[in-house]
DNA sequence: CGTGGCCTTGATAAAGTTCAAGAGCCGTGG
DNA sequence: CCACGGCTCTTGAACTTTATCAAGGCCACG
């Protein structure tokens, strides 16, 4: 598939003119990364950013003693670096391809370009980062005022949602990194996961979980705590 | 002192040509606000954006069980509540004044059309979403990766920096609201601060604090732990 | 001069992490 | 083809951090 269309997919460049289109595929870098590889990395020099073409990146921080909090995972379509595009200085993360994927990669100032040549793009760039800001509201206040057992009970919900409701999820991640996308360890989200099950919220089957009680975890989103037994 | 001057004193409309000022200051809408008082709620539709004139602002969160986080402390020329003009719906957190207040309300569409003729206006935008989500970035890193300790030795620091340096510091908010920006309570706050004190690292003296050991205090934000005694 | 908000301190309890050990699973290479 | 090593996942026990509940002091403002 050529660049042109890629491109076209994104929503990022929803609604442009082809000649609009046409100028950004002259600019962009093609990059294959394999599994495990890092894209960029924290205190980097950003020169541009990046759009997922095929396979998923992951967003996160490590702290000082190796404990990894995952910020974003990112599919094909999606952008990611964007902040030091336009506010300078460094990544303020870490980038990684999850497995083989293939990303572009636009330079800086002739990305500034376009957007001055076209107030479509800026007003696209400015929804995406807008519901970037929207998501990392949820994930702040999740952190801090809903314990482990609220976010997962959220987590599950917006899985489900984000397939039509089924009751029927299957992680594309593994545990671990689950873990880490709610801001905690794989020990303690076994657990829970474990008492979710004895309370009859859900069924677990390795990467397989069925939502049995919807109500339930709607509840323990909602407020964040256990209901007692 | 006309709208016209206060616009010009905002990051946000920097280097905009004046005729694009006077029509921004066509459509502002100035609103004054007491302390305490409510500018919008979490789940309202966002029909504009604000900016400070004069005040504080505070943006935060509450869970179901009133615990608050603060997101932001915005104070003259910062702009805020931008997310649903770009992103669309709702308003993702609460704004109240923290003192009498001065604010300007921009509605969403006449912005948009200002923001489609002027590529430097969009620039500015994208420079204030950036920023904002770098700082989010490092919020969630620090609830997340480093405890209390760890959050207000970074705080502590910051607040040095934006000051020159100086070791004398005057908390300019109450410990409560510093407790809730720190995603903590006042009673935890309160036993971090004696400990700091006991330590030799810090000399409290109700809201002005002293630093006795800036190296020790920035191995406490590095680390995000206590070390040993 | 009383009242409400803010701050501090203590005792207690809950939640989550750490450390350790073992089971299951999968791909690689002998 | 199977054994090995590595990785994920789970479970238990001890420990740490933080929140909760309760009480008292302080200060500012009406």
């Amino acid at each position: 598939m050529d660049i042109l269309s890629h491109l076209s997919l994104s929503p990022l460049f929803e609604g442009l003119p082809s000649g609009h289109l046409e100028a950004l595929a002259m600019i962009v870098v093609d990059q294959d990364v394999n599994r495990g590889e890092l894209i960029f990395s924290e205190g980097d020099n950003g020169k541009g950013f990046y759009v997922v073409v095929s396979g998923r990146v992951k967003i996160f921080k490590v702290s000082s003693e190796g404990k990894e909090q995952i910020l974003h995972i990112f599919g094909p379509g999606e952008p990611f670096g964007e902040v030091p595009v336009f506010a300078g200085r460094q990544f303020p993360a870490n980038a990684e391809a999850m497995e083989k994927s293939r990303v572009f990669f636009f330079p800086r100032a002739a990305f500034i370009d376009l957007i001055k040549a076209n107030p479509e793009l800026a007003l696209n760039m400015l929804a995406v980062l807008s519901m970037r800001l929207r998501r990392f509201t949820v994930l702040i206040e999740d952190l801090s005022l809903k314990e482990v057992p609220g976010r997962l009970a959220a987590y599950l919900l917006y899985l489900s949602e984000s397939k039509q409701g089924t009751r029927h999820l299957e992680l594309d991640i593994t545990k671990t990194q689950l873990a880490s996308l709610l801001g905690t360890i794989p020990e303690t989200l076994s657990r829970i996961l474990g008492r979710m099950n004895k309370r009859g919220l859900i069924e677990t089957e390795g990467p397989r979980i069925r939502i049995l009680d919807m109500e339930g975890l709607k509840e323990l989103a909602e407020a964040g705590v256990w209901i007692p037994d």
